[in-house]
RNA sequence: AGGAACGUAGCUCAGUGGCUAGAGCAUUGGUCUUACAAACCAGAGGCCGUGGGUUCGAGUCCCACCGUUCCUACCA
């Protein structure tokens, strides 16, 4: 049988999904064992909108291979997906295409907006799901979720009424982050902070008597009475001025236009106490520059005397720390800045109508008009922008729904600390233990069209009720003794998406209703996901699930790796180094791009992606496809038979290399399970990269070459060919659930049990084939023919020129071993004779190498640089005597041999003595030259 | 401001308190040895960030410092 030189990823990877998919291999029911355990993971959905980015190849090749792992290994399987419909994202998607129509949603009216949302779903919301097929996730495709769905809504509704009645969700008049460019309120979560370039106005508020005309010289004022070399009088401070013209306070401010809504000064109590520094202003009313209303003096501890000049306008309605302050102090809320990112009527004529930005400047210069502007300071500070849009933030006071987070919090903490769910990396925990200790109140209404509406009715006087539907919003007023008759007005608002989200591992499996899969595969068994949604999603889900099924949604949280850049930085599109996954499984072959993702992923919180790593994995598909190549070119005999190859039905004795390589098999399959089941992804992929590469490839291969290319069939040629495939067909299964493709293709072409890999048992580890005594002995065989190839090399000895080798094996156990293994040593360091001896003879003229299990002489007549060789030795002897040095210098310390473990000081006395004895041969040869 | 993580070969990273600190890439020398030059063979390359401490023993545990990165909160 023949098949390409090099392995073409593109001519496999198309072939393998559709079968696999169509013969149901993915779906939990194709496991027929009654007895089988469940393993069930819900995949973190994207968005609806949403393409593959190189975080999620990670994320879902990393479920993929514990899915493909279990199902193997024969647990009933549910790797179940889905997509969430992301309120503002797909909303936003839509409302661009309008515009490109000319039209906006307010003209389609919301119901038809939302039909259009929809229509687009149907035609253009697939591209996730084509691209996980390209990655090749093993998920079941009949039960696909998404959060909009009838089952998934009604889940929504069900919990915000149990939630809303037991007063869980609350709806109130709230400082919310308002989202001008989305015309919705966002929650804290969706705020992110940015430093930007601003300024830091200082401005007069006179007290008593309005400022009507231009106050002059007040800067100059200021100027002074904040100059070092001016002794400021004591008990004043440089916020207070008194001058011809009066009494004025000085504040600094970022936002000089939220001015318009100023409703008190405030200061640190410190500095209005009798000894403080604004003793004097105590009790006394401020006139509001522009405005003309008069405010007062507050004093609230939250104030920094340290900052700016130890005042604070307080503007209660646009500000989180002014608006508590105003709860506190009883002010009064006057909001000047309106939902569209306008002034409102509340202020003075000129500014209404204005933009905020446009408010700013009008401010700023009516004020430098009044001279009341004394000073403008560069100042970078944080702003909050809309996560989605971009656009500053608004803080504004608004009617909003909340959820009430803490007592919810509480037994999600007690669920991680107790160890019925698991973090790992462990430190991950302690992400999620910060946040839901110090939670706040969720805001959960949206004002958009595309999402779950709230399930809430308004009566005519004003009144609200929550309820699963219209009906039974007029039984629950029926029941409050109110008018059920009356016509109801439904809630406009939607829900935040994380709404449906945090519900996903148990509403996709039907709740509330009883179902069996529900039973089945709650909870999950492992969630994986990337760290920045701890707290939008993982933490929420944690709550949800302990409150609705009482018990935790999964047993694990594994939090990949954030996926870097080659150069280690983040990937933006601003900075415009984004990877695109496809790309990279095009050019390299999935299997390749999955591999070295695999491969990447440890303990770490980042995964900066090599291109060189990924050109590794690409060679090492290209060598588990030439290793099959060899074998279906030489195998033939064997293939025809097409039936599986059992080990044991052979003619010839095992000889060394087979027990070893088995033994070496057992322990990789070993190392595979425990490193996967620990969740040591990079562990399972080197073992195996090792194990296929150096041990299978580079010696086993290597020493079945005489027998498998041999021209005439013997039994003993035939049992080498079947030995060679069964550890091949054993290694691929292996390999399958990081490289599913190239190994489905690989194994279909070697004799092997039922339709496909995907459902082939994996390989489990027999104890009975590990041989720890064939480990040693190949080691010595491999190390043996490592020494006369250093030989061959250091003396530039081309390859084509067979030498002689005399071994003086150090025991019998050694020199039956190497007798058994002649022939090979001989093909293998290139060799003509091999000769066993007791001793060697001090021979002039030869190379010499000492292993631990024997001593190596390689006559090399005229060819030998005597001082090279020396040198060559010295060195030697330096590793050796370095080693030896600590060694001794540990058995030395009495307390070593008192205190540690005797089996640690029987190695090392061991290792000390064959160290010892090395020296002295490599001594005595170098005396000898 | 608070918290967390990371500093190991030129690069990217592994490394269970004790068996010679490893891998891939890069690098040096050699090779078309009938699967693979995306390969084969053999090398070279390490005060494990710095300084203390715990311990018979520290790359590994603790403390401090230096450096890098991230998260949370936000001061007008």
């Amino acid at each position: 049988m023949e098949i390409p030189k090099a392995y073409e990823p593109k001519e496999v990877e198309g072939r393998w999904y559709p079968f696999w998919e169509q013969s149901g291999f993915f779906s939990p029911e194709s496991t027929t064992d009654p007895k089988a355990k469940t393993f069930s993971m819900v995949i973190p959905p994207p968005n609806v909108t949403g393409y593959l980015h190189m975080g999620h190849a990670l994320n879902h090749t990393l479920q993929d291979v514990l899915a493909r792992w279990r199902r193997m290994a024969g647990d009933r399987v549910l790797w179940l997906p889905g997509t969430d419909h992301a309120g503002i994202a797909t909303q936003m998607v839509v409302e661009r295409q309008l515009a490109a129509e000319g039209v906006k949603r307010q003209d389609l009216g919301r119901d038809k907006f939302v039909e259009r949302i929809w229509a687009w779903k149907e035609h253009s919301g697939g591209t996730i799901q084509k691209q996980m097929r390209i990655v090749g996730d093993s998920v079941d495709w009949s039960r696909e979720r998404f959060t909009m769905d009838d089952g998934l809504s009604n889940a929504v509704k069900e919990v915000f009424v149990r939630l809303y009645d037991e007063g869980l969700i609350y709806r109130g008049e709230y400082m919310i982050n308002w989202s001008p460019g989305l015309q919705t309120a966002i929650s804290d979560l969706e705020v992110e902070m940015k430093p930007v370039k601003g300024k830091l106005y200082y401005i007069a508020y006179p007290i008593g008597a309005a400022a009507n005309t231009p106050v002059e010289g007040l800067a100059e004022a200021y100027e002074a009475a904040n100059s070092e070399s001016v002794p400021r009088p004591s008990g004043s401070g440089s916020g207070y001025l008194k001058t011809d013209a009066g009494e004025f306070i000085v504040v600094a401010t970022t936002r000089p236009e939220t001015m318009l809504g100023d409703t008190a000064i405030a200061m640190n109590p410190d500095d209005a106490g009798s000894e403080g520094r604004y003793a004097a202003v105590v009790g006394k009313k401020l006139v509001l520059p522009l405005v003309g209303t008069e405010i007062s003096f507050i004093q609230d501890e939250v104030v920094e005397k340290d900052f700016g000049t130890g005042f604070v306008k307080v503007t209660p309605a646009h500000d989180p720390n002014d608006f508590a302050m105003g709860k506190r102090h009883n002010l009064e809320f006057i909001q000047v800045i309106g939902k569209d990112a306008k002034m409102t009527d509340a202020v003075p004529e000129k500014y209404r109508g204005l933009d905020r930005n446009e408010a700013r400047k009008a401010v700023v210069a009516d004020l430098e008009a009044l001279g009341l502007l004394l000073k403008v300071d560069e100042y970078t500070h944080n702003v909050g922008h809309c996560q989605r849009s971009g656009t500053v933030v608004e803080p504004l006071i608004s009617m909003q729904w909340f959820m009430r987070m803490k007592e919810l919090a509480e037994p999600a903490i007690a669920a991680v600390r107790d160890g019925r769910t698991k973090f790992v990396p462990e430190s991950t925990a302690k992400i999620y233990f910060n946040w839901l200790e110090n939670i706040q109140d969720w805001c959960v209404s949206r004002q958009l069209w595309w999402g779950h509406r709230i399930p809430a009715w308004h009566t005519p006087a004003g009144e609200i009720v929550v309820a699963r539907d219209e009906a039974e919003a007029r039984e629950r007023l029926k029941a409050h003794g109110l008018d059920s008759t009356v016509e109801l007005r439904e809630e406009q608002d939607v829900l935040d998406t994380w709404f449906s989200s945090q519900l996903w591992p148990f509403s996709t499996l039907g709740w509330p209703e009883e179902t069996e899969d529900l039973k089945k595969f709650y909870p999950t068994d492992v969630l994986i996901t990337a760290f920045d949604i701890i707290f939008f999603w993982v933490a929420r889900m944690m709550m949800m699930g302990l409150k609705f099924m009482g018990e935790v949604p999964f047993r694990t949280v594994y939090i990949n790796a954030l996926v870097l850049d080659p150069q280690g930085q983040k990937m933006s599109k601003t900075k415009g180094n984004v990877i695109d996954p496809l790309d990279v499984f095009a050019k390299y072959g999935t299997d390749a791009a999955r591999f070295a993702l695999t491969s990447a992923s440890t303990a770490g919180m980042t995964l900066a992606l090599q291109e060189s790593k990924l050109e590794t994995s690409r060679n090492f598909a290209n060598k588990i496809w030439n290793a099959t190549r060899f074998v279906l070119m030489n195998c033939d005999e064997v293939l025809e038979a097409q039936e599986p190859v059992d080990w044991e039905t052979e003619l010839s004795q095992p000889e060394l290399a087979d027990s070893w390589i088995l033994s070496r098999l057992s322990r990789v399959a070993l190392d595979v399970h425990s490193g996967l089941g620990e969740y040591r992804f990079h562990e399972a992929a080197s073992v195996l990269y090792q194990f296929f590469w150096n041990d299978f490839c580079d010696w086993y291969i290597e020493l079945s070459k005489p027998f498998v290319t041999a021209k005439e069939s013997t039994p003993q040629s035939l049992a080498v060919k079947r030995r060679i495939i069964y550890v091949l067909e054993r290694s691929l299964r292996l390999l399958h659930p990081i490289m599913p493709y190239i190994t489905e293709e690989l194994w279909q072409r070697l004799p092997h049990k039922g339709e496909t890999i995907c459902t082939a048992e994996f390989v489990s580890h027999n104890s009975a084939q590990l041989d720890g005594r064939a480990e040693r002995e190949m080691a010595l065989v491999i190390e043996i023919i490592t020494k006369l190839r250093n030989i061959r090399a250091s003396f530039n000895i081309a390859p084509s020129v067979l030498l002689k080798a005399v071994i003086a094996p150090a025991d019998a156990n050694a020199r039956e071993v190497i007798s058994g293994m002649g022939d090979h040593i001989k093909r293998l360091a290139r060799l003509e004779d091999l000769q066993l001896v007791e001793k060697l003879e001090v021979t002039r003229g030869a190379a010499r190498a000492v292993v631990s299990g024997a001593e190596i002489a390689v006559p090399l007549e005229g060819l030998v640089d005597f001082d090279k060789e020396r040198a060559r030795l010295e060195k030697e002897i330096g590793k050796l005597t370095n080693e030896l040095a600590g060694l001794e210098k540990r058995l030395g310390n009495a307390d070593f041999v008192a205190r540690a473990a005797a089996e640690v000081v029987e190695t090392s006395r061991q290792r000390a003595e064959e160290l010892t004895d090395q020296i002295a041969k490599v001594n005595a040869t170098i005396e000898s030259l």
